[in-house]
RNA sequence: GCGAUCAUAGUUCAGUGGUAGAACAUUGGUUUGUGGUACCAAGUAUCAGGGUCCGAUUCCCUGUGAUCGCCCCA
């Protein structure tokens, strides 16, 4: 093997089958297949379980979870901070939302939606993105007569039907930004700095804003016959697919990676050099702002985002500082369009969206700290029937007193209990034995000293509290840190 | 949706045409009431289905999944 099948390989998971239920279900016996006794499977009355989700749905472990709390209490405090209110909103809705909003050609819709027909008959979708939800919502409850700009926080699952690859699956996590009602600029320069701030504030300070304006409607009209006039008379230099995308959507050209496209395509006309004086204004007053906000950007015209109802300014935020491996950890733009086409008064309005499982791949990357919740200081073990009994009441005497306790109850010697109790790292443990259980009293074992005392009762409490109070500075052994 | 690579214990990896080993992790123990080291022991795996073969975990095909590239995006 190469060293790179050998890393591929590394990776790589096997689907397993639950054994007991096949054994139950398969009935499989010798056959004379073509005279050699093969066993065979002779009948299936039921489809084993596979040990998997589907393809692109993953598990998110225990220890990972320091990841995800860590990005969840940043991201409400984040959206706490710029005056988001949070706004949850289902995972289905009806599918012509999206078909609507997002438009009926794009990836998103025509390739990669979850949709589906419900037993009464409504055709619904997995929502592959926030904002639509969350503009139907908007409209639906008259938030447009609160006080503007509305700005809503959401954050959730979304569903994509597409190839899984590293930070791509089928189902992954948006911390969703909407903001209803403010066409100022400034708004767009606000929401690219919560955005990165929001980024950087888990800990990824390597990061780059992408952003382009890609016009309204009417300059956009414009803008797009003159690129394919332009396209057409040098179709012969395009790739395949592209050649196919000047009638489909010519402004994904832009995007190609392919060699001789992307030369073209940078001698090509630009959006922003093709914008009415409206926009113009709307993305010069913005690049103002980053510039006084001290937040460095790129103006990337060939940026475009492959979904319909943006306007003006788009961005996105990509992880990494110079060339080697770069992700878009999340983007958005203005979509001044959307809720007028979803049946509401014309109202301005600016989103975006960071990708939690993205934001995950880089904080490990770069190392970023997650987030540790309390660790148990106390543990209690207990030895004996009668201890044993008595043991669960003063955990929970404990626990009502909001001292965190880790126990092994199942565990019969004490050797295995201590053993416990040593790799959780606990400060002291509180043994109960048989002897104790009769008197009254419990132990009290210092785990760095090893010092012991016995306490009655009815005073234990108190003296755990006083004991966790002044022994906060505790020295370890080295094996004692590491776990 | 297309192309490529890969698939062995919980994890990281060995290995073989005659049903598999290690390390780490887990559990138990080293005179049954005292932890970190050491020692001993145990359990757990060849992704699924079919084919070739006396015999397949190993070779072939298909499926599934993962990874990478295209596409797209978060």
């Amino acid at each position: 093997m190469t060293k790179d099948t050998k890393a591929v390989a590394k990776k790589t998971k096997a689907v397993k089958v639950v054994k007991a239920t096949k054994k139950t279900v398969v009935k499989t016996k010798k056959v004379a297949a073509k005279g050699r006794g093969r066993k065979q499977v002779v009948k299936k009355e039921l489809e084993p379980i596979v040990l998997q989700p589907p393809r692109g749905m993953k598990d998110i472990l225990p220890e990972d979870q320091p990841y995800w709390e860590q990005v969840r209490r940043v991201s409400e405090k984040s959206a706490r901070d710029y005056g988001f209110s949070r706004m949850d909103v289902p995972l289905v809705e009806f599918s012509n939302l999206f078909n609507r909003s997002i438009g009926d050609g794009t990836d998103v819709v025509e390739k990669e939606l979850y949709s589906f027909v419900t037993k009464g008959g409504d055709k619904v979708a997995l929502r592959p993105e926030m904002t639509a939800g969350v503009a139907r919502a908007y409209l639906q409850h008259g938030m447009n007569i609160l006080s503007k700009p509305v700005k809503l926080f959401s954050t959730g699952p979304i569903y994509r039907y597409d190839r899984p690859q590293e930070g791509r699956q089928r189902e992954f996590n948006q911390i969703n930004y909407e903001a209803f009602g403010e066409q100022d600029p400034i708004l767009d320069a606000q929401m690219i700095q919560a955005a990165t701030r929001l980024v950087q504030s888990l800990g990824i300070k390597a990061v780059q804003v992408q952003i382009n304006s890609i016009g309204c409607p009417v300059c956009r009209k414009e803008y797009k016959e003159l690129l394919v006039s332009y396209l057409e008379s040098k179709a012969s230099k395009l790739c395949v697919d592209c050649k196919r995308r000047i009638e489909v959507s010519p402004l994904r050209i832009l995007d190609c990676k392919e060699d001789k496209c992307s030369q073209l395509s940078a001698a090509a006309p630009q959006s922003v050099d093709h914008l009415c004086e409206e926009c113009r204004v709307h993305f010069k007053s913005l690049l103002e702002y980053l510039d006084e906000l001290d937040l460095p950007y790129t103006i990337n015209p060939r940026l475009v985002r492959g979904l319909d109802y943006y306007t003006k300014t788009v961005f996105e935020v990509w992880s990494g500082s110079e060339e080697g491996r770069k992700s878009a950890l999340g983007g958005g733009g203005r979509y001044d369009g959307l809720v007028k086409l979803l049946g509401g008064e014309a109202t301005p309005a600016i989103g975006f969206a960071l990708g939690v499982e993205r934001l995950i791949i880089e904080m490990k990357r770069v190392q970023a700290k997650p987030y540790k919740g309390p660790k148990p200081k106390v543990f209690l073990a207990q030895l004996g029937e009668l201890a044993k009994k008595k043991s669960l009441r003063l955990f929970s005497e404990l626990e009502k007193n909001g001292i965190l306790v880790a126990e092994s109850f199942g565990r019969g010697s004490l050797k295995s209990q201590l053993r416990v109790a040593n790799r959780l790292g606990v400060e002291m443990t509180l043994i109960l034995g048989q002897k104790e259980a009769l008197d009254g009293t419990v132990i009290i074992k210092n785990m760095v000293s090893g010092e012991q005392e016995t306490a009655s009762t009815a005073k234990l409490i108190d003296l755990v509290k006083r004991k966790l109070k002044t022994d906060n500075v505790v020295v370890y052994h080295e094996e004692h840190t590491n776990i």
